[in-house]
DNA sequence: AACAGCACCTGTAGGC
DNA sequence: TGCCTACAGGTGCTGT
C-alpha cells in the first residue's frame, strides 16, 4: 500500500513514540508475517530497546540498542497502529508491546506486510541491502537516470526499487506527468531536458506528499489512524476519464507490466 | 536481459 | 440478496 511518503509520514510518527521504549515481548498473531525464523525474533527483540526509528526506500526500520535492527515492509495493505488498544480489531498479525500497556499492531488485510530481523549490524549500516539510492535530491536522481542504458519503460525503470527506492505506482504516474513524458517510454530514450525535468519532478512530488503526510486511499492511515491528505492533490493516479487538470484532456488509464497506468494522452509525450 | 504470468491474500465495487 | 469477475498503493518466483 503505501510508498515513500506514508512510510516515511509513519516512520516520524513512531520516531517520536517509540525511540527509547523498551519492548517487554512480541505477540505473533500470524506466524507467516515474519520474514526468517519466529522464535529467533520473539527472542530477540523481547528486552530490546529502541534507538532510533527510520525510513530506507518503502521499508521502516528500527534501530535496537544491542546493535541489530529490524524493519517492516508493509506492501499493499500494511498499518502500524500505536495504541493502548487498537481501534481495529480484525486483521491484527504482530504485537510489539511496551511498559505501561502500550502496544504497537501491525494491521494487515491481505497478510503481505513483512518484518524482518537483522542480528547484526551490516557495514555502513544499510537495511535491506540491493535498494538504490533515495529519491529525494535531484542531483541524486538525475545521476541515476544520466546511466540508464535499459529499454524498459521509463515507469517500470521507477518502480525498480534497485533503481531507486521507495517509488511506487501513484507516484510514478504522478512524477512522469509533471515531467511531461508517456510511462512507456524507453528509459534509455530519454533526452537530457526530460531528465532534467523528471530528475526535479521526483523530488518535487515525494516532498510535496510528504508534507500532505502521504496519500489516504480506503486504507492507508498513519500510526494514529489519521489520514492524510495527498489523494486531494493527485494529478492522473485514480483520474481515469477525468478532465486533465492542466489541459482539460480526458486522463487515460492503461496497464503496464500488469499495474494501472494512468497519464495525459495530450500533456506526456 | 526482460517480460509475462502467477503466487501470496482479502476486501470491495460493479455487472447481472 | 447473491454470485461472479476484476482490481487494489508490492514484491518475488518461475518459465520463456
Amino acid at each position: 500500500m503505501p510508498e515513500l511518503p506514508e512510510v516515511e509520514t509513519i516512520a516520524r510518527e513512531l520516531a517520536v513514540e517509540l525511540t527509547g521504549r523498551t519492548i517487554t515481548g512480541v505477540d505473533i498473531l500470524w506466524p507467516r508475517s515474519i520474514a526468517g525464523a519466529v522464535a529467533t525474533f520473539k527472542r530477540h527483540l523481547a528486552g530490546e530497546r529502541i534507538v532510533a526509528v527510520g525510513r530506507r526506500g518503502k521499508f521502516i526500520l528500527f534501530r535496537l540498542a544491542s546493535g541489530a535492527v529490524f524493519t517492516i515492509h508493509l506492501r499493499m495493505t500494511g498499518k502500524l497502529l500505536f495504541a493502548v488498544a487498537p481501534s481495529e480489531k480484525k486483521h491484527r498479525r504482530l504485537r510489539f508491546r511496551f511498559h505501561g500497556g502500550t502496544a504497537l499492531h501491525l494491521v494487515d488485510s491481505r497478510k503481505f506486510a513483512r518484518a524482518r530481523l537483522w542480528p547484526q549490524a551490516r557495514k555502513g549500516g544499510d537495511f535491506p541491502g540491493g535498494l538504490g539510492p533515495e529519491p529525494l535530491l535531484s542531483r541524486t536522481v538525475y545521476g541515476v537516470l544520466e546511466k540508464l542504458t535499459s529499454r524498459r519503460a521509463i515507469k517500470t525503470v521507477l518502480l525498480d526499487q534497485r533503481v531507486l527506492a521507495g517509488i511506487g505506482n501513484i507516484y510514478a504516474d504522478e512524477a512522469l506527468f509533471r515531467a511531461g513524458i508517456r510511462p512507456d517510454k524507453a528509459a534509455a530514450r530519454l533526452n537530457v531536458a526530460e531528465k532534467r525535468r523528471l530528475s526535479q519532478a521526483i523530488p518535487a512530488v515525494l516532498n510535496q506528499a510528504i508534507a500532505n503526510m502521504g496519500t489516504s486511499f480506503s486504507t492507508f492511515r498513519n500510526s494514529r489512524n489519521q489520514s492524510g491528505s495527498h489523494q486531494f492533490r493527485l494529478q492522473v493516479y485514480g483520474r481515469d476519464e477525468e478532465p486533465c487538470r492542466r489541459c482539460r484532456t480526458p486522463i487515460r488509464k492503461t496497464r503496464l507490466n500488469g499495474r494501472g497506468c494512468h497519464f495525459c494522452p495530450e500533456c506526456q509525450r
